[in-house]
DNA sequence: TGTCTTCTTGTTGTCTGACAACCTGTTTTT
DNA sequence: AAAAACAGGTTGTCAGACAACAAGAAGACA
């Protein structure tokens, strides 16, 4: 929540001065790269204590805007360090809620796959075509490459979200799927058996591509429906999921 | 972005003992509007200065897990106040954006919906009916009651994503559509003229609504796709929203 | 000349101490 | 009893200092 959301407190100076701040770099006055002015003078030229620069910048540094290194500078972080939407670690907190969040992001990728069905280019198709290889051969390493094959269905789907043409269906996804692997690498990913379902579950991959190949929307979004409702039942069933 | 998903930097104090207490409270060792250790103390058992204690409290802060009182003493937020979403304003800059967010919209609602139609109740069924006869009633009304009929129309989709069960569904519509409101509401939505196409616009809705009251899924989440793809093409149509 | 070492300088990160602003409960005064 | 002054504690801000670190400058040496 941006400090200016919440009506009730007085801004602090550190709020004001973060909001400030973060306003100079969003408006672009500050390039990405370009390295910030000192603690020291930015404390000067807004008439506080370098402390409170130092807390804003804190803020600033946590939601990825800015990155620092000691000895040289802050700098302002690429816009693609920058999401458009960020998720509280609060979804994560019950393993039962990871399953709300994939209902989550089964409506935006049916839309990105519905969209992808329309905008494509020949281009996306060729990238998406290599990334269902990439899945395909994957999968011929077995257990073992379980955890590759789970980076090549992601990219797959990462491609899709591309051929959407909506960047912020792209960047959501992206955010949910960083998130959601840093919640479940450690639990789940890595002693995933794949091979159980796992020509079941490339035709449901296939069903999507082809739908976008043909242009189809509508049987494209419904493809992808239908695959994560399936792979949200297989969550299901795992005993490793289901605890707690 | 958390600190601890940048892997290039060694992690600094104050990002340590930022995830130490926002892992705190999120565990749970700090429930709900309990008083935190005072910076000091929070210091001492750390073991770093309170400088450091408090850009980390900053931090909290910022993303609405604690609120201070000058005076008295940090508290744990409600849970209610910790958004599990937040935007970048710099989403709705360009108006052209606007249409990529509400494709991002309608997959989630297509979503809500087809989540709706499976596990409502007789009591949300009821709720939703109340909501689509407001819708009716407002429209009733003429072009006066433009307004009225759209926050109507939102308290109905508000309505389905409640009965979706899926928590962050309704959390996310919800932030969409406040911020949606707050940036359209000037430009578009008091000179709305909702009359050329009222009924149409509620046989879309009747749609939806049947399709969750008949708990057919994919019907529910076809109804809410075909509402909005006409929608969007509305909304393009319009003069004072092509601008830009 | 070229390369390595050392020094210098500047910046961030952390520490310490102090005071202002503010709230709350207690005590004193009226 | 009610109001005012007091006391203690907490956050907010300030000031100064040093440590850690990086990058360039200057010098030593082959």
């Amino acid at each position: 929540m941006d400090s200016f959301t919440r009506l009730s407190r007085r801004p602090s100076l550190t709020d004001d001065i973060s909001q400030k701040l973060s306003r100079m770099i969003l408006d672009g006055k500050l390039v990405a790269g370009e390295q910030l002015p000192t603690e020291q003078s930015l404390a000067e030229s807004f008439g506080v204590a370098r402390t409170v620069v130092r807390e804003a910048i804190s803020r600033l540094k946590h939601d990825g805007l800015v990155d620092s290194r000691q000895g040289v500078g802050a700098f302002v972080a690429e816009p693609s360090a920058r999401s458009a939407f960020r998720i509280s670690p609060a979804c994560f907190e019950k393993r039962q809620k990871l399953l709300e969040i994939l209902q989550l992001r089964t409506g935006i990728t049916s839309e990105a796959a519905g969209l992808a069905a329309v905008h494509r280019t020949d281009a996306d198709l060729q990238f998406m075509d290599t990334a269902y290889d990439n899945m395909e051969r994957a999968l011929s390493g077995g257990d073992a490459a379980a955890e590759k094959h789970v980076l090549a269905e992601r990219s797959f789907y990462q491609r899709i979200a591309e051929a959407s043409g909506n960047q912020y269906i792209l960047e959501f996804l992206s955010m949910l799927d960083t998130r959601i692997d840093m919640e479940l690498r450690s639990v789940a990913m890595k002693n995933a058996r794949v091979t159980e379902w796992s020509a079941e579950v490339l035709a449901e991959h296939k069903a999507v591509l082809e739908a976008i190949r043909a242009q189809d929307e509508t049987a494209a979004s419904q493809a992808v429906r239908y695959h994560y409702s399936l792979a949200a039942q297989r969550l299901a069933d795992r005993a490793d999921l289901a605890d707690t």
